[in-house]
RNA sequence: GGCGACAUGGCCAAGCGGUAAGGCAGGAGCCUGCAAAGCUCUUACCCCCGGUUCGAAUCCGGGUGUCGCCUCCA
């Protein structure tokens, strides 16, 4: 039985969806105006992997990550740039569809842009309007917080203290310094709706996707914990209030990658992009790097750590080299990972079945079906096993050894496919004659080129670093 | 100031009242001409002080420390 945290009640619960076995999941995706860091990374790899686990546990699940492409931070930086909104948010919505696509998270159901969307935002913020969840101003509709008595329950914040909080933003022309914007006036950049030119707040966004794609009640909602106050607890308010109805059963929210023990992020400016963590480290082990903390709690992001889950990657995803897998599982591993999964996702118990998998592997303890079971239950968690099987590209094989031609003297007569299989005889001759010196020059040379030698009894095979 | 989370071996981390999963690193060994790789084995009085209990890393109270949200943010 699936348990998982929700927010709204600060407490574990049972998971039992709105109806039968389908699911309706839908996760604050990103806005497009810049590249994705690491901390976006964990946060789609956490629900990329509950996504998986849905399916895994056969619901029927629906998944809708929008991509928020209406934004200040577009506009200005369309601006600075001097051309149009869309050319910034198509690049940036290419380099995260990319980003995701090398951390092997599958693909959403559903993406809907906020661009696509603007309809039904005006149609829902008329609704609000006419029935006194919102008010208009010289073009601007902001939200009447007062008129809804569940506001701040999603994220805990008794009302009276978010209005003497510090650093409460001041607009004279608002109600209250809590109610927040549904559409603001832009004569620029705007769309036409019933207020003149203008264009949606970001908290109506999300409300007007999930009402679309999904309807007016979900079973989850995911996304950043940063998002539970204001955007989530917002959000709520405004689909609540226009529905009439529940808006998400289940809120989850994930933990955020830190570095120098503080959160990663644009504003700071400390952050890396997926991409640039990718040059050093594959995506296993970012995905390892991510998994081994719980979901919730916070990853201190250090190239220790990610060598560490580098190592460790290599070793699960290795261990099932050379042996072919079939459909036949160890059912008391898949029932421990299951155990662990349902325990609000506890990954990192979850990793410690997929390794104790590894151990009967190397232990030759039911080989195969260690492996076949490792491999089914590593690829819930989203780890690509096609790593351990990844041959070079002949235009990869040619790049790697080109340089050898020159380096080694090699006549241009010998083929890029043949040239190391000609060194490691050079080699031979030499360790025949224990000529331990060019023997180990060769070597060392070799490793130069990121090409390791492995001596064994039979032969010495080599493989790419 | 308000709300919340966390503190476990060298590093990361699970643990939800019965005497400490797992990963990495380190050490020892096997293999090897020597390496590397691989394999085998291997290391904990759980931040402090009280309390509850037959029994607490786990519950309660009080400290100390770290972080997050309250403003755009995954």
């Amino acid at each position: 039985m699936l348990k998982i945290y929700n927010t709204l009640s600060n407490k574990i619960e049972e998971f039992k969806p709105l109806e039968d076995n389908k699911v309706k999941m839908y996760v604050c995706g990103p806005t497009v105006y810049d590249n994705a860091h690491l901390g976006h990374a964990r946060c789609y790899i956490t629900w990329d992997v509950l996504y998986r686990y849905l399916k895994f546990l056969n619901y029927d699940v629906t998944y809708c990550r929008n991509v928020t492409d209406v934004d200040d931070k577009i506009l200005k930086k369309a601006d600075t740039q001097g051309v149009e909104p869309s050319v910034i948010t198509d690049k940036y919505y290419k380099s995260f569809i990319n980003s995701m696509n090398n951390l092997n998270t599958l693909k959403p159901d559903i993406e809907p842009r906020a661009t696509k969307t603007i309809a039904e935002m005006i149609s829902m913020i008329k609704k609000l309007e006419k029935e006194g969840y919102a008010y208009s101003i010289d073009g601007d509709v902001y939200f009447r917080v007062a008129k809804y008595k569940k506001y701040g329950e999603l994220s805990s914040q008794p009302i009276d203290d978010l209005l003497n909080g510090a650093r409460v933003e001041t607009n004279d022309k608002k109600e209250s310094p809590l109610d927040f914007a549904l559409w603001k006036k832009d004569e620029l950049h705007g769309f036409s709706s019933p207020w003149g030119k203008g264009r949606p707040g970001w908290h109506i966004e999300c409300s007007a996707m999930n009402k679309k794609h999904l309807g007016n009640t979900i079973d989850i909602h995911a996304g950043g914990a940063d998002l539970a106050f204001p955007h989530h607890e917002n959000e709520r308010a405004q689909s609540e209030c226009a529905n009439g109805c529940i808006f998400a059963k289940y809120w989850m929210h994930n933990g955020f990658v830190t570095i120098n023990k503080e959160k990663m992020s644009k504003s700071l400016n400390n952050f890396l992009t997926i991409d640039d963590v990718l040059k050093n480290y594959d995506t296993n082990a970012i995905r390892l790097f991510i998994l081994t903390n719980h979901y919730r709690m916070p990853v201190e992001f250090n190239d220790v750590a990610l060598t560490s889950a580098k190592n460790g990657a290599k070793r699960l995803i290795n261990s099932i080299a050379g042996i072919e897998t079939n459909e036949t599982y160890d059912n008391s591993a898949i029932e421990e990972f299951k155990n662990a999964m349902d325990d609000d996702l506890n990954t990192s118990k979850a990793l410690a079945v997929l390794f104790s998998l590894v151990d009967k592997i190397k232990k030759n303890v039911d080989r195969k079906k260690s492996a076949s079971t490792l491999k089914y239950l590593g690829e819930v968690l989203g780890f690509d096993f096609s790593y351990s099987q990844k041959e070079l590209t002949d235009d990869e094989l040619r790049a790697l050894v080109e340089p050898l031609y020159s380096e080694f003297n090699i006549s241009r007569d010998i083929s890029y496919k043949d040239i190391i299989g000609e060194i490691i005889k050079q080699r031979k001759q030499a360790r025949d004659n224990k000529d331990w010196k060019k023997s180990d020059e060769i070597r060392d040379k070799l490793l130069e080129y990121k090409i390791q030698l492995n001596d064994t009894k039979e032969a010495t095979t080599w493989k790419a670093l």
